[in-house]
DNA sequence: TCCAAAAATACAATCGATTGTATTTTTGGA
DNA sequence: TCCAAAAATACAATCGATTGTATTTTTGGA
């Protein structure tokens, strides 16, 4: 079992005596090769198993049909449905898509840029990490000429365009629709205010307040990192605050579930003591008792779409860019945990 | 804003008027550059914004260190868990991961195969899809020389490595639980014959049927993709079946929730009149009311063993290569579903 | 048959980094 | 100061494919 070192077009060429620049051209379907030529090629290629060095052809060609896809994490079900949007709009352009998740660390993040431009994609795509709060890894891909583009997570960069969901009005439908439920005193889970999304679905918390002339009190607003302890423990502060609170939206569903849980243990009734309502919709929620309330985010959709801007960008020939910022529509999915 | 040009090593060296080798030298760290003219390159570098071109560094050298995973989809909890082992292993070793889905679709499952190989992947870790019933690509990628290996979902290919659970042990493990729990006719949602993952589920199946001397009935085993409508279409089959089923043992968890939910909706009380035990243990299968009993899989340990396997096989010079098959225990976990 | 135009193929440089070998420079002991 | 050995640096070939230009072969009309 030895490993045989791999054939090139140079091992095609000798075979048949011929040119490897000729071999080069037929197994691309030049016009400038006689089709004769073209079939003894192939069938030659073929039966010694010659593939491609992509290595040596991207070098030479200085471009690449790789995209970079980097998410905090790809088991969040938002994170899949936006990749299988991406994959399915890239696959379709004849692009490759190399998936990476930073599991919200900064250092991964930067790591993974590292390595993703040492590869050369031609662009990227990417949500940032909770930690992300210094941008020399992103300003450093954007000097270096490489396309990209912020989708759902995004930071405020000259000229990177972004698609994003209408946090500030998601944040707004979820208090609201908490309020219109009969709740007084709601708390939001939030996260690192680094990330605009939080703080947009915070503002969003504080306009539906305004709108119902209900005093925004800032020990309210609990912040973590919205993973499922964080939740738990949120819901254990929640408990120990001098006012009755009678509802809770957080900023994801995960930490809204640790709060359910912790609730459920101490005997706390949902919704009946507290109205919940979560964000992003993961799956989880729906089959969770009582079934969970959620904001829902077009995620294959945000994937399609980012991945078409950011081709055009790819393909773009002009230094003329323009930067745009696309702002897609989120649902409310009412559910038990918030119906009373 | 242009796109400028990438720096290379060559634009160093003219930089400071000596040679690219000792520039590349310097940027390995070789000790054959001192320390004074390292300090110049490496400030150099810094003040151009270097980065290094992977591209041309791999086909010098002949070798990535990039990993490809293969996977039937990142949104299910086990292969995400085994993902995570992989890359946390990976990433010691100073190795970068390609994650790719298969989608379940054998056509999908050759491109990537073909893509990874053209990249040069120094190696592919792979559970194959549910459709994957030739292995031409396989057999491809390893007269290619290219070391993989498979995990949890494996083919029978000679000469090839392997880490799984002992699926016969699980089934059998479920089958006797809900034997024990007084179940007497028990139907198998079972996936494609061709995987040997479900093929020894339902083996384990058997084995505990005869053990409990139950008769084996084909007509209790039902074959499908295990897509959660399978299992609601499974239900429904099931309900029309000439036997009172009491029991039912699906080898996944989406495909019993499937069931579960239409069971729910038909009036069917769970466990009472149908005990439920699923394989693979979604997190989704812990809130779902009721709970899931389940089988757990080693899924971080998983990808943990089969990196460093794979990483063993890459980095053994010699030709004797020792072909392994690693076999890991999973748990029953016992929740409401089967409890009565 | 001859020859210009077109078609097909060969030649040679190149992408950016690496690495074995050759050459130059430095070191330090006599 | 001199010189051999060691250290540092330069030279040149190479990985495998691509591509602009040069050369050879073929075509087909007179």
């Amino acid at each position: 079992m030895f490993v045989e070192n791999k054939t090139t077009i140079h091992d095609i060429a000798k075979a048949l005596n011929i040119d490897a620049s000729t071999v080069s051209r037929a197994l691309n379907n030049s016009p400038r090769v006689s089709q004769k030529t073209k079939d003894r090629i192939l069938s030659k290629a073929n039966e010694l198993g010659y593939q491609r060095n992509l290595l040596a052809s991207n070098l030479r060609k200085n471009k690449t049909n790789t995209i970079g896809v980097i998410v905090p994490r790809i088991s969040r079900h938002f994170f899949s449905s936006v990749i299988s949007g991406i994959e399915e709009t890239a696959y379709d352009e004849g692009y490759n898509v190399i998936i990476c998740q930073s599991l919200e660390q900064l250092k991964r993040e930067q790591d993974i840029v590292g390595t993703l431009l040492a590869n050369r994609v031609a662009g990227v795509l990417l949500s940032v990490s909770m930690e992300t709060n210094e941008y020399d890894h992103l300003l450093n891909m954007k000097n270096n000429g490489t396309p990209f583009l912020f989708f759902d997570r995004h930071c405020d960069i000259e000229g990177i365009s972004s698609v994003l969901i209408d946090d500030v009005q998601g944040g707004f439908d979820a208090t609201e629709h908490l309020i219109l439920n009969g709740c007084k005193n709601i708390v939001h889970f939030s996260g690192p205010q680094e990330l605009s999304i939080y703080k947009n679905r915070l503002a969003g918390y504080i306009k539906a307040l305004e709108k119902y002339k209900i005093p925004y009190r800032s020990e309210l607003v609990l912040h973590s990192s919205l993973m499922e302890i964080d939740g738990a423990e949120g819901a254990k502060t929640l408990l120990s605050l001098p006012h009755r609170i009678d509802g809770l939206f957080s900023a994801n569903d995960i930490a809204a579930i640790g709060a359910m849980k912790y609730f459920r243990n101490e005997g706390i009734r949902i919704p009946d003591d507290i109205a919940i309502v979560g964000f992003s919709n993961e799956p989880i929620s729906e089959v969770i008792d009582p079934s969970l309330t959620t904001i829902d985010q077009p995620g294959f959709q945000i994937g399609q779409i980012s991945t078409k801007l950011l081709l055009e960008e790819i393909n773009k020939s002009s230094n003329l860019k323009k930067v745009k910022k696309t702002i897609l529509k989120s649902s409310l999915i009412e559910r038990d945990s918030s119906r009373r």
